[in-house]
DNA sequence: GACACATATACGGATAAACGTATATATTAC
DNA sequence: GTAATATATACGTTTATCCGTATATGTGTC
């Protein structure tokens, strides 16, 4: 019955003492995104955002969303106050960074989206 | 000039990410305590105790008072936005949990308080 | 069905974290 | 000075994390 809850705070700590999550969390701030645009925009290996975005979403902390080809992460609602407060402290020193606003910028300019026929994107 | 900075947020977080340090934190709530009475509540090896609080120490979440033989830790004033949200949610979990309520419980039933007489405090 | 594309997972190796034990340092009492 | 106590650090081992590459899975198109 009292299993090793996503809400303990070790491990949501864990889930978020990595850059690469912390760049997706960045990113995915300015709304829901598909793995590609978060590849492209963070200049690494598929597998690698793939890896990382399984983990924020086995704390809790992204949702997925399977459309056609693409899956498209967002941020998760979150009930904990702990984890609420982190996250809004979080969001604020995304919004006041630099290295973390030039990236948001660097969004939207890459992969999926251009260079390709908007009709692209299915249902 | 732009050294990897203890207010980081990855560093900040790994530094949370482990249950020792944050059951530090927790007894360092109700306010200055020695590393032996840390030791003695927490029943883990005195080393252990040492080198968390070392870790938390170089993170700038607490700092070290020597008095005597003794040395008191205490949590450290924060001035960074996003270590005083993470802080504040910290504490308000470690108020409702029901494990470190108890651990805080015990707290002061230990070490250098008990069997001692009181004229050993030095200073 | 075969193929192309988007994404996820498996595998092996490198790096870092945490541990227990032993030892070093610092302080006080004698 | 020696002895005792409190705390810190060093050392070697185990364990966890992260990575790149390869491969598997899922989906749409033909």
């Amino acid at each position: 019955m009292k299993r090793k809850s996503k809400t303990e705070p070790a491990f949501l700590f864990k889930t978020l003492a990595d850059p690469t999550r912390l760049r997706l969390l960045n990113l995915l701030a300015c709304g829901e995104t598909c793995v590609c645009e978060l590849t492209g925009t963070l200049r690494v290996v598929q597998p690698k955002v793939s890896r990382h975005l399984a983990h924020l979403k086995r704390a809790g902390l992204v949702e997925a969303r399977r459309n056609g080809k693409w899956t498209h992460y967002r941020w998760a609602e979150q009930a904990d106050s702990l984890v609420r407060h982190v996250l809004l402290g979080l969001r604020q020193w995304m919004a006041k960074d630099n290295a973390m606003n030039g990236e948001r910028r660097r969004r939207g300019e890459v992969c999926c989206r251009v260079g390709r026929r908007k009709a692209t994107f299915s249902k």
